[in-house]
DNA sequence: GATGAATGAGTTTTCATTCAT
DNA sequence: GATGAATGAAAACTCATTCAT
């Protein structure tokens, strides 16, 4: 029994790949019901099918997008038992590369942070990014603090997590302010000079330094 | 003869000052018409009156808003004729007081950088904050890099100034995302934590260090 | 199974027949979007659901005058393979008859007329009467002149034909002007005189003449 | 005692010819208040300074207008003291000469008749040029159709003057649908046909004959 | 589930007119 | 007489949402 409709929940998936795709080239203030089911190529009530409402859809391409940003590092992290600073480098680097950030991802990100007064909806996904990377960093850094015997480990990895954050979200908005511009090694060496610094055990200009037993 | 009515001129700045404020409060993409000469308490025909379209209206009201912010930092800037390090210094403190970074300023700044997408008048002043702040940075790391005999004093002036940019940018989004949570001492002893690292000589981890003569 | 409800598609017809309407009686300058929908009885946004903007219903509005204006004697002059002075006769008399020179029909085509300047989509439109009545007389004038051995047959056609449109023009207005006083034979009994003076073998004052084998 | 200041009747005058020139140009449609004055080079306050409203000045204009046109040919109907078929001979050439018939006045004219609906206070102007014209026309034809011992000459005189305004107007209407294509004298050489054919001892192909005593 | 015509509140903008100076 | 900032009603248009099919 053949089946020429196209499965129905797919067009669920259709719509908040439109959004986003909509939100990302001409931002979400221009972003209206019209347009979303023109780029999906859906009828008009469709929204109102799978979705209670325009907002939901932003709610849920919103999630879908912090989702899709995870599932490429999601992997990296629970694979990689290695060091800290290992970790912690593999994770700056995914997040600078060409697959961790992309105009799109870093506009639609940026859109949906500033949408948060508007659309109330958004509020559980606007510091999801924020809260993650968070978790990861501040575990790899405590490692390495534990290790160096800081007098207050937890709070030296909170204080060094909040700056690599702050200046991974800055480096993103660089991105997002000059993409032609944007040199990712550039912006790596730049990140890894700061944690040189801060850690020279750990951290070298170029990168993680390996760790003598 | 006493005059009893508002100096018609001002009603210019009214009407940036009321736009500034709702930006801030409720967003840019609820920021129409009719909310911005209700807060003013203006006529609807004052907007076109003053501004050829209300997107006009954005454009002066960013940069008022970018006007206003230096202006507090300027004076500081041109009478601090001390060294680089001390400079670098106030001005990341002055970016983190409680008069550089308010909710008011940040929101604003974060709203009108969305914004360039759909109001293209909004262009000019996108990206205004960061030139401005780069250049003064820029400045005063040369003299350190230069006096530290730097191999490449400019391109690691020019490595220093954007990860300090980008990491100052990244606070404050860290900022807007949690204003309750956010503390200042700790957001600056941050930064200068990895200035420490990166120029020891010069930086402390509690700020710019006195240079022994 | 009775159908209570209005057919949905015809909303794009009744759009167009009151915006005529509205034309006829109180002029295109008064004609806004809020006086078509009171006349059509239907919601605001109908319009640019249906025309991409008041000007290009404007336009539909044109084109349906003009085709409606034809309809009248397209079947009168396909089957009419009479002599030409008794179609060009059959043509006057039609376009000054009750049906074919209408308060309505002549006020709406001078209107459209004079707001091609304004609205440029009316452009296409503003010359159609003309046009056609031109090609039908055009015709017919040429056989008299080749019959009557004319020695420019296709100048004179053409003299002929500018100088009667000239004047049915020239009695519309006169109509628009005194529709009260306007007097339909004596148009007719007018413009017959002039015709017999210049073809005095085909027409005589009160119309075609039958030419004799 | 010198007078910097220019004659404060005068800017009456300049809102007339702004507003006539805005009308020719742009559309009656589209000549706003803010139009005139801008072409004008006054205050805004000026039109109600110097009329009771818009459509008062509107008026004026039509006015204007009407008086202007007729200046060109008043003198020559008054020095011309000649034989009735050269008085219609001269009118008729003056009506379709350059300084008769340009596009401006011709536009002008036909806005002023269509804007009657919407302006009550045009009216009066509306069918100035028509009413002049025929008064002109009626008394030279009636001249020679007492001296042709018409039947009913002062009908006779009526229903020429008829078709020849009728005529008139309509070349007036195809030279604003194609002033380039328009030829002067094509058009004076189809009015003459007409006449010729009307009234043969008075009219030739070329113009008025000379009688023979 | 799916459609898209229909709705009307809401948007930005235009406009003739007023009036304090 | 002259000015032009100010007004607010009305203009054209957009939009998320509804609902009969």
């Amino acid at each position: 029994m053949p089946n020429d409709l196209p499965p129905r929940q797919d067009n669920r998936q259709i719509l908040i790949d439109a959004t986003l795709a909509s939100i990302a080239q001409i931002g979400l203030i221009r972003t209206s019901v019209t347009e979303i089911i023109a780029r999906a190529g859906l009828s008009r009530g469709m929204i109102h099918l799978h979705f209670e409402s325009k907002e939901s859809l932003l709610a849920a391409a919103a999630e879908h997008s912090y989702d899709r940003y995870y599932i490429s590092f999601e992997d990296l992290l629970n694979h990689s038992k290695t060091a800290p600073q290992f970790r912690i480098e593999a994770l700056v680097l995914c997040d600078l590369s060409e697959d961790g950030l992309t105009e799109d991802i870093a506009r639609t990100n940026h859109e949906f942070q500033s949408a948060t007064r508007a659309f109330p909806l958004l509020a559980p996904f606007s510091d999801t990014r924020d809260a993650r990377l968070r978790t990861y960093f501040e575990r790899a850094f405590e490692e390495i603090t534990r290790e160096l015997e800081d007098p207050d480990p937890a709070l030296a990895a909170r204080d060094l997590t909040t700056g690599l954050v702050a200046m991974m979200e800055g480096l993103w908005d660089d991105f997002l302010l000059h993409p032609q511009d944007f040199a990712r090694q550039k912006a790596a060496r730049i990140v890894f000079r700061m944690l040189a610094g801060a850690l020279p055990g750990h951290f070298g200009l170029l990168g993680a330094r390996h760790r003598v037993a």
